[in-house]
DNA sequence: ATATAGATGTTC
DNA sequence: AACATCTATATC
């Protein structure tokens, strides 16, 4: 194990608190291959039930939400359109809450990003999207249910963030009144940060 | 720089 | 059928 995780207190704050904690940390992935890790530094919260553009809205649990139901400090992956998407759990158990990891900065292991993501790709386009990042860390939907406190994938300590952005969320137009919560957070200037679409 | 189409897997 | 996306291509 490289680095030291977090220990389980950092989840226990609120989600929108934990958004903003989460920016700075290191987002660590150990395999066969190697160690790849990142800052983070784009998340999003998504509030069940009461959040139209969140999964567990409505408090629906199935297969797929069964794991935000769950203590916080866990692994919420899922595939979307061939990507997979990574999320820390948060809120109290029973308060099916979750916090998008959308973007990081590379740190360890960037031949192996190149690897996994191609090697003629510009650094920022390794991993400044949700697909992206997972790609480049060796993240899949098989790291779904696993705990952030110990290898092979956890978060650690990072750097204090000076400036934290905020704005809408990116890819929920279908979601209601839910489209205008300003839950996403990204550092302030970082190139790293995913693009609009 | 923006805009659009098409590919693609899993879920419900 | 819907979708918390990405890539490639076209055009300014």
């Amino acid at each position: 194990m490289l680095y030291r995780p977090l220990p389980l207190d950092f989840y226990q704050q609120s989600t929108l608190e934990l958004s903003r904690a989460l920016l700075g940390k290191l987002l660590v992935k150990e395999t066969e291959e190697g160690v790849a890790s990142g800052w983070i530094v784009e998340t999003e919260a998504y509030i069940g039930p009461d959040d139209r553009a969140a999964h567990s809205f409505g408090n629906l649990r199935t297969k797929r939400t069964e794991v935000m139901f769950g203590p916080p400090g866990y692994v919420y992956t899922y595939v979307m359109h061939t990507h997979c998407l990574v999320n820390v759990v948060s809120g109290k158990k029973e308060h099916p809450e979750a916090v998008l990891i959308r973007a990081v900065e590379p740190y360890t292991g960037i031949d192996l990003m190149y690897d996994r993501r191609g090697k003629e790709k510009k650094e920022q386009e390794l991993t400044n999207g949700p697909g992206k990042l997972t790609k480049a860390l060796g993240i899949t939907k098989d790291d779904y249910g696993l705990p952030c406190f110990s290898p092979p994938l956890y978060i650690a300590k990072g750097k204090e963030i000076a400036d934290i952005e905020t704005s809408v969320r990116i890819g929920i137009d279908n979601s209601g009144e839910a489209r205008d919560y300003p839950w996403r957070f990204f550092v302030k200037g970082n190139r790293f940060v995913s693009k609009k679409r």
